[in-house]
DNA sequence: TAATTCGCTAGACCGA
DNA sequence: TCGGTCTAGCGAA
């Protein structure tokens, strides 16, 4: 027997030479990366408990064409009842009988859950953690015979490199059957390689030149090899560089290979996406990355190309090549050096995007058992998934199947009725404190024990309770469920976290770690109410989430009769927080005893925090005038002077720059200086300008996701007919991508006529009419009317303010 | 096929 | 040409 020690990377399975899937681990030795197998870990799945004809029948039934049998059978408890472990010798076998067990009657769970997550969820082990190891070898495999993670853990700091490739393009969308790749960069934290077949590119610094491409990518992969990596990063690479390489070897007769051993590039199907998965290393995508990122409101983009994601997360701006330019340069030779510059920034960019996020992506991996490269293409439910499966195989709990398309349809007729949010007191007020809950909905299911375990029906009228929500439903007190403890201990470890990273420098490397972690609990415990009232979940509970819902409206609906009481006014509410107006007698110390008195009366779990007081905020009214004040849209200053706008156009990406700075000037003249005479200034200032036909066009560009297919279109908005016209002129439009139109002088009747994509306007050609009537004026007319101001002030000018 | 509901607004669409 | 209704997208929490 061997021993070694090292990191837990990866876990797949493969087939054996007797068609066995056989489970292997890959793991980060002294001697590098090694693969280590474990044989006897079977595939299987359990069955209802049977009585013993049944159980008879299924011993004794062929399988499939060729007629196998189940491997063995044991018998298990699950929540107390008794369930058959049925075990099989592959994956593929276990797929067959599955569906042949269910037409025989039997009804079959944990069934679909893949072999290599089947296997950490089993193993009481986090990845990317430090193992003792012991093994042994037999015909040059690693057979484990035990590992047990090492009692002194270190941070498993990986081996990165990004990479990026840069294709020939001429006038289309390149196709790896007809166009070259023209460079490639792999991006290392230290350095960077850029290889390319290009003889200008001889003599620059961190070039490597190559005769020809097949001998170029030969040159890379073999490279890609030596490094030995851990982690690979690309921007997209699921979608296009991964398929491409494959391609373009493929063409050359060579293989993209350069995973554990040499083995190649798997592209696989993850729903509608594509995924490029390599064995033992682990394939980031910074794009699915940044997409899991932006789902969870961990970060806002307007954009998601590589190009809007650096300028957001590190303010720089940098300068993109379009396609036409590579093949100009590239033809010409001419500015050669711009496009290494833009190839090598486009893999260091990569590089550092992940860089910033690994600590999050690491501590997510780890709390639930999914490689780096399953976590950064995951969803939300199947995060919270992971971690319910886990518990529920420490607690030998039964896991429900997933429902079937009847059920799931059934399930969506009824919808929770959600967060409360009470209208405003329009106008500009002065004084104000924000108070919110922290992590209302966590709180309230730990608090009133709201899991399906406990759910104990409507309560009958009358019956007293804490555990009963506002509408009857009933929880246990008598046991924790099965929800609850894994949200109170998520909850009880994020303040620890988030304690520890209060205390520690902000320069120390460890910070970021800390921060990553606190950031990664946050996400699950986000989700978690979410996936409870998803109709396809496993853990669907429609109850439990109405109880939350309803809890969470009495809790906030009380804070404001509380503090009605107490003599402030209640003037907006939104789910977990309070809008309050501090009276001229009251002071923030009143505002702080009140929220004290709150917390007194709260379960130990649930606590109301000060958000922040407020010099001035404005409400508005709805454009309907009929319809009272607007909720979800509100500006606030604060004693520092910082402003933070909620809601507005402002904040929107489908309305044109021009029209959200003069909104935000606006408010900020009201806010800041209290002076409405300034903020009619400015836009009249605007409404000038761009009747002066001088507003550049980058400052006209709304912005509009695509998110179906053009010819799946009801109506026909702007951003649908500037689209079809451009892919009439030949440009690629996929459904979900961004694009941005200005509306032209042009001369159709509609506004969608006049619409065309930014990219085929001239600077100086757009419609001043439509820019002041339908996005400048719309964008302050609300805010400038709180003031006494009308469109016709705005328009003409010379009426001077009645308020303020 | 991949967490929820609440809410605002624009612009097309449609019939009088 | 109008006003109501519907489709669509995005943001708040």
């Amino acid at each position: 027997m061997a021993k070694t020690d090292g990191f837990l990377v990866d876990v797949d399975y493969e087939s054996n030479s007797l068609g066995d899937s056989v489970i292997s681990g890959f793991f980060r030795t002294p001697d590098g990366l090694e693969q280590f197998f474990f044989p006897e870990f079977k595939p299987y799945l359990f069955a209802a408990s049977l009585n013993s004809n049944a159980l008879e029948a299924i011993r004794e039934k062929k399988f499939g064409p060729d007629g196998f049998s189940v491997l063995k059978i044991e018998e298990t408890k699950k929540s107390g009842k008794t369930l058959m472990k049925l075990f099989f010798k592959s994956t593929k076998e276990l797929v067959i009988a599955r569906d042949e067990l269910r037409n025989m009657g039997i009804s079959i769970f944990e069934f679909d859950i893949p072999f290599g997550k089947r296997f950490l969820v089993d193993h009481p082990i986090e990845p990317y953690c430090e193992f003792d190891i012991e093994f042994i070898e037999e015909a040059g495999k690693k057979n484990m015979v035990s590992f047990k993670p090492k009692k002194e853990q270190h941070v498993f700091a990986p081996k990165m490199a990004a990479i990026d490739i840069e294709t020939y393009s001429p006038g289309r969308f390149p196709t790896p059957q007809k166009d070259a790749i023209l460079m490639i960069c792999t991006a290392l934290r230290d350095k960077s390689i850029v290889y390319t077949t290009h003889q200008k590119g001889s003599g620059l610094p961190g070039t490597k030149v190559f005769a020809t491409e097949k001998e170029m990518l030969s040159g890379f992969f073999s490279d890609l090899r030596e490094m030995d990596l851990d982690v690979l990063i690309t921007y997209n690479g699921d979608s296009f560089d991964m398929p491409y390489l494959t391609e373009r070897a493929k063409l050359f007769g060579l293989k993209a290979d350069f995973g554990f051993d040499g083995s190649e590039i798997q592209l696989k199907r993850k729903g509608l996406e594509n995924a490029a998965k390599l064995k033992g290393v682990q394939h980031v995508d910074a794009y699915q990355t940044i997409s899991l990122l932006s789902r969870f409101g961990a970060v806002s983009l307007v954009k998601k190309d590589l190009e809007s994601v650096v300028a957001e997360l590190f303010g720089y701006a940098k300068k993109k090549v379009p396609p036409a330019k590579i093949n100009e340069i590239w033809d010409s030779g001419n500015g050669f050096e711009e496009l290494v510059m833009y190839n090598r920034e486009d893999a260091e960019y990569t590089l550092r995007i992940i860089l910033e996020y690994y600590p999050m992506l690491l501590e997510l991996s780890k709390i639930v058992r999914f490689s780096l490269f399953d976590v950064c293409r995951s969803s939300a439910s199947q995060i919270v998934e992971g971690l319910l499966l886990i518990k529920s195989q420490e607690e030998s709990a039964f896991v429900p199947n997933k429902p079937d398309e009847s059920e799931v349809h059934q399930r969506l007729l009824q919808s929770v009725i959600g967060g409360y949010v009470k209208e405003p007191v329009p106008g500009l007020h002065e004084n104000i404190a924000v108070l919110d809950f922290r992590s209302l909905y966590p709180s309230i299911i730990v608090s009133h024990n709201i899991s399906p375990d406990t759910y104990k029906g409507i309560a009958p009228k009358g019956t007293k309770g804490k555990n009963i929500s506002p509408e009857g439903d009933w929880f246990a007190e008598d046991r924790e469920g099965f929800f609850v403890s894994i949200v109170s201990s998520l909850l009880t470890l994020r303040s620890k976290y988030k304690k520890e990273y209060q205390k520690i420098d902000k320069k120390d490397p460890k910070a970021r770690l800390m921060f990553g972690r606190q950031w990664a609990l946050k996400i699950i415990l986000n989700s978690f109410y979410g996936t409870m009232g998803f109709a396809s979940f496993r853990w669907y509970s429609r109850e439990c989430a109405r109880a939350v819902t309803a809890f969470a409206r009495h809790y906030i609906q009380d804070v404001n009769a509380e503090a009605e009481k107490d003599g402030f006014q209640a003037l907006y509410t939104d789910t977990d927080s309070a809008f309050l107006k501090i009276p001229r007698d009251k002071t923030h110390e009143n505002v702080r005893e009140f929220v004290k008195k709150v917390n007194a009366k709260l379960p130990e779990s649930m606590e109301l925090e000060l958000e922040n007081f407020y010099r001035r905020g404005i409400f508005v009214t709805k454009k309907d005038p009929k319809g009272g004040a607007a909720k979800k849209r509100y500006a606030l200053i604060d004693y520092n002077n910082n402003l933070k706008i909620v809601g507005f156009e402002y904040v929107r990406r489908d309305w044109s720059t021009i029209a959200k700075r003069t909104q935000k000037d606006v408010i900020e003249a009201l806010l800041k200086e209290g002076d409405p005479q300034k903020s009619v200034a400015i836009v009249r200032e605007a409404i000038r300008r761009l009747k002066e036909g001088k507003v550049p066009k980058k400052e006209l560009v709304v912005l509009t996701q695509i998110k179906r297919k053009l010819n799946k279109y009801d109506s026909i908005g702007p951003h649908v007919a500037a689209a079809t016209k451009a892919v009439a002129r030949g440009r690629e439009i996929e459904v979900g991508s961004v694009i941005g139109f200005v509306i032209t002088k042009g001369n159709g009747k509609s506004i969608s006529e006049k619409a065309e994509l930014e990219e085929y306007v001239k600077e100086g050609n757009y419609d001043a009419d439509y820019y002041i009537s339908h996005q400048v004026v719309p964008a302050v007319i609300r805010i400038l009317n709180e003031l006494g101001y009308s469109e016709q002030d705005l328009l003409e000018g010379g009426k001077q303010s009645k308020l303020f």
